[in-house]
DNA sequence: TTAATTTAGTTTGATCGCCAAACTACTTGG
DNA sequence: CCAAGTAGTTTGGCGATCAAACTAAATTAA
């Protein structure tokens, strides 16, 4: 196996993925940031700003002005902390959530179409090399 | 083969592959949309401006900007182009040509770390299909 | 050939994403 | 109770991006 070509393998599938992730999210109307952090939420479910940030990788300072404007659109909202007033919890609102599946069945139908030429036998190992892959990286 | 499970693993996958290559590119000093423009003009040497919006999926007004900044950091430049005066062709210097080396090198040590734990009939089996997945999609 | 149209690239004004650093309000540990 | 630490916000600055208006050059039509 020459690592060359898997190397050129691995990196066109993903130039593919994001160029389609990006172009669906953008008909969604929200940015591609937009999207990443209402899928964290989504399957995370009711998660602290400063936790939020780590799980984006993003400061809590880009992630207050990011969270303004998907609570601007009514994708989610700020709840106050039970036990520390310092702090809020975030969670999808009913059109958030609506959003977050449609997302998710779109990742659905994606894979559907990237699999659709292989064997039952080649998806199987398909899913199992990346899930071995997974556990390594 | 449970597609919910197929689709989990290449999301999965798809964002370990994107934080990944984020990180590094950060920690190059350029931004992953200045990184992605050098990859494309290495690739595919001299290249129109018009072309090369075309392959990253921008505007032109966008990519004049962008030329712009990476001309600044001396990594590529214009060159007039032979028979139309309209239009440029862009080309990576030295120290463009340089830092494309390097992120394709990145990009070998990457698969390598990836399939590190595969057997060399795993291996195989990745690369024939995600090259026959390339064909689909 | 001249005039109209199309094309390549630039500029401008606006929004979003991002960071670092300063700041506020609250919690915690001594 | 007070000093230190923590959660989140604000601000200033830069990069990415688009749409739309614009310039200069090429092409097409008359």
């Amino acid at each position: 196996m020459k690592i060359e070509h898997l190397s050129k393998m691995i990196v066109e599938f993903y130039e593919k993925l994001s160029s389609w992730e990006d172009s669906v999210v953008r008909d969604s109307g929200l940015t591609t940031s937009q999207a990443h952090t209402i899928g964290i939420v989504g399957h995370e479910g009711a998660i602290k700003m400063k936790d939020l940030a780590e799980k984006i990788g993003v400061t809590t300072g880009t992630l207050t002005v990011g969270i303004d404007r998907l609570e601007k659109k009514k994708l989610l909202e700020r709840k106050p902390h039970e036990t520390d007033r310092r702090s809020f919890l975030i969670e999808l609102t009913k059109k958030g959530d609506t959003y977050f599946k449609q997302h998710h069945n779109f990742h659905i139908k994606m894979t559907q179409e990237i699999v659709s030429d292989l064997t039952q036998a080649e998806q199987t190992a398909f899913a199992n090399i990346i899930e071995k892959v997974l556990k390594k990286i």
